[in-house]
DNA sequence: ATAGGGTTAG
């Protein structure tokens, strides 16, 4: 049992001390009604009975407001009969607890009938229908209300933030500003707030100095809020003074602090000041495991997920939804599982976040059924999990199903939108890919910088550079806030496109670069024959950043080698790699090398190089060799090679460009009985020689042309015209 | 009446 409740019942009150102990039934009332239990108050009322002390004003109130906490209607009509009807105190606090029960409209009759409304009541009306998001009856009672204290204008400023309506909000507190009406502590939290969700940094610092006017910066509450405020605006320096030089700092204040090293990615410091707070409560933990999560270090946050159990706390529902995205993000579908498993024994599910994570977890693990399970299961979907559920098709190919749940959602945003897009991108649906985008922009949703990435990657593979740079100029006017998704889009673009200088001026210019820009820009410019720019970028990549060199990077350095006849710097390229970058050789690198000494000439080398491979060659590599073969009329060791490649292509890992690659050899070498075996075997495959392809843009749609089976929709009008322009050029 | 924590797109 509670013990102070315990020891409650085993005092006995005389005349003398009877006031003290009426206070402390108060008391203890007050925190059973806030965190007690149903059975807790029930043993409290009957005591208080017994004691002659509940009909006592104030006590009785206690009671109705514990009552109320606990949704026992019942019980509190009963003790409202004994206050002979209605007073405002009673109706009060029963509209209170119809808010809070979503009861909005009977709330709205009590407060009709109420004889005398006083300060209490229209507030909870106001900051009620803030609540439920019906922001302009909210407004209308704000207005009418006869009171005006700071707590109905700070209800109303805090409202509109909380309904997104953040630039309504401090058009309220200016107005309040103007009224004369002192703001508190709470006013101001509220329009530090309103200025951080508007990005409004500006007005956020002539905030500090109204702050200072009014006395508040040691409020500890404003200072939390100033800290979170300078962290989103970049003021690192700033946010540690303010936090170094409070008086007091609470949980919240060491995670906001917290939380600024884990975004700058400094997870030493992060982890010290973990350890360092001296308070931590399940907030805290599940904010440090969210953060984490979201910054990309999923590890870590399972990591600490169990610390966090170890060290005695039970984790809740958002605490849930991070880890799940975190085994989303590491696609492990067994640790995912059993916690759902848990979930459902615990009888915690059907919560949308949770559930909208088990449909992001089950698509990412490519069990897409399961997630449509759990999505099928959701009476009340949000576009969120709606979103989730798209994604999650769109991102297993399975596009067909995407789309019609996508033609199915009742209300979409720029996450579904750019959700389908990529999609498309990803299956190389181009044209469907630019449909879309039209469409989106025609139902008036606005393109973020992720719509973008994924479009200047379409743009990419299709290496259309007129339509890319429609989309740099668009999403500049648009007012696109930059990211390095997008910057890292706008380089491979470029460079795919044949751009290389705008490439090189978008990477100069991004703020911040991850591994994929520098591994995006390495690949251009070695791709675009700019091979020692390339070299020296890798190189000053090692030295200037803390990127790593990948697989990737390699496969460019090494072509950047292959292609400029730097062989000796290339077979070092390769050395190294297992020995000092810890990267172990792919069947692409291998390729690379056989390729480098074969275009030198170095047939032979090429040849031993490729017979000590540790694992079977890429089909690729023997070509290489062959070219070399063709390039260096080395008629013997084509031979050679030529036999590997039939032995390959009896297992059949093999690709049509080496049979033709091998038949033209043999045709060059007057080998026209080979060469006609060759075309027998390609036929008996089923292999095509894989025909060229070309292609337009027009107004945005993609017109391919095949150069052997297929002929386009309106292939007789285009030879028309250009049998037209021939004639009028021979004229 | 207020501050710190949750799910989705690249």
């Amino acid at each position: 049992m509670n013990p102070a409740l315990k020891s409650l019942f085993s005092t006995n009150p005389n005349n003398k001390n009877f006031k003290f102990y009426v206070e402390k039934c108060n008391h203890l009332l007050k925190s059973i009604s806030s965190k007690g239990s149903v059975r807790e108050g029930t043993l409290l009322h009957g005591h208080l009975l017994k004691m002659g002390i509940s009909s006592e004003r104030y006590v009785a109130v206690k009671l109705l407001i514990m009552y109320l906490n606990f949704r026992k209607p019942a019980e509190a009509n009963e003790i409202v009969k004994k206050f002979n009807g209605f007073d405002a105190v009673v109706h009060n606090c029963m509209i209170d607890a119809n808010i809070r029960w979503g009861n909005i409209e009977e709330a709205r009759r009590l407060f009709d009938e109420m004889p005398e409304r006083n300060e209490v009541s229209w507030t909870a009306l106001i900051s009620g229908f803030m609540k439920h998001g019906r922001v302009e009856e909210s407004m209308w009672y704000f207005e009418r209300n006869p009171f005006q204290s700071v707590v109905s204008w700070t209800a109303a400023i805090s409202g509109l933030v909380q309904n997104r309506s953040s630039f309504e909000a401090l058009k309220v507190f200016l107005r309040l500003l103007e009224s004369e009406t002192k703001p508190n502590e709470v006013t101001f939290t509220s329009v530090v707030k309103a200025s951080l969700e508007l990005g409004n940094f500006r007005f956020g610092m002539s905030i500090i100095g109204l702050i200072v006017k009014f006395g508040f910066e040691n409020y500890l509450s404003v200072s939390n809020s100033l800290i979170t405020l300078c962290l989103r605006m970049g003021e690192i320096d700033l946010a540690r003074r303010i936090f170094d030089r409070m008086e007091q700092r609470d949980v919240v204040s060491w995670t906001a602090i917290l939380d600024m090293y884990v975004e700058m990615g400094d997870l030493g410091e992060a982890q010290r000041i973990f350890d360092e707070m001296p308070e931590r409560n399940v907030v805290s933990w599940c904010a440090i495991i969210a953060r984490y999560s979201q910054k990309g270090y999923p590890k870590e946050a399972l990591k600490l997920f169990r610390r966090m159990f170890e060290e005695g706390f039970k984790p809740n529902v958002s605490c849930l939804s991070s880890v799940l995205s975190a085994l989303a993000t590491l696609e492990n579908l067994r640790a995912g599982q059993n916690i759902h498993a848990q979930i459902l024994k615990t009888g915690i599910d059907g919560d949308i976040f949770i559930d909208s994570s088990l449909i992001d977890f089950y698509c990412k693990c490519r069990e897409t059924k399961d997630g449509r399970m759990v999505f099928d299961s959701i009476t009340e979907k949000t576009v969120v999990s709606w979103n989730c559920m798209v994604g999650g098709y769109s991102l297993n190919g399975q596009m067909e199903e995407g789309r019609d749940l996508f033609d199915k959602m009742p209300c979409r945003d720029n996450v579904t939108w750019s959700a389908i897009i990529a999609g498309y991108v990803e299956n190389k649906e181009f044209d469907k890919v630019f449909e879309l985008f039209n469409e989106m922009l025609l139902s008036g949703e606005t393109p973020n910088s992720s719509t973008f990435s994924s479009l200047l990657c379409a743009c990419a593979s299709m290496a259309s550079l007129e339509n890319g740079r429609n989309l740099h100029g668009k999403l500049i006017k648009v007012g696109v806030q930059y990211d390095v998704f997008l910057g890292t889009a706008l380089i491979d673009m470029y460079a795919k496109s044949g751009d290389i200088e705008n490439s090189k001026l978008v990477f100069d210019r991004m703020p911040k670069r991850n591994e994929v820009s520098w591994t995006v820009m390495i690949q251009g410019l070695a791709e675009s024959g700019f091979v020692e720019e390339s070299l020296a970028l890798f190189e000053e990549m090692k030295i200037t950043s803390s990127i790593a060199p990948n697989e990737l990077m390699l496969v460019s350095v090494l072509f950047a080698c292959s292609h400029s006849g730097l062989i000796n710097k290339g077979l070092q390229y390769f050395r190294s790699m297992e020995a000092v970058y810890g990267i172990k050789p792919k069947g692409r690198h291998y390729t690379c090398v056989v390729d480098m000494l074969s275009r030198s000439g170095r047939l032979y080398e090429a040849e031993e190089f490729i017979n000590n491979m540790p694992f079977q060659p890429e089909a690729n590599a023997f070509a290489a060799l062959l070219s070399g073969c063709k390039t260096y009329k080395n008629e013997e060791i084509a031979e050679r090679t030529a036999q590997k490649l039939c032995e390959l292509a009896e297992k059949g890992s093999f690709l049509s460009a080496g049979y033709v690659l091998l038949s033209n050899i043999y045709a060059s070498a007057g080998r026209w009985v080979d060469v006609s075996n060759i075309r027998k075997l390609m036929k008996e495959k089923g292999l095509k020689k894989s025909s060229g392809c070309s292609w337009v843009e027009v107004k945005n749609h993609v017109h391919f042309f095949h150069s052997e089976d297929g002929t386009h929709w309106k292939s007789p009008e285009v030879y028309e015209m250009l049998e037209l322009l021939r004639f009028e050029m021979v004229q």
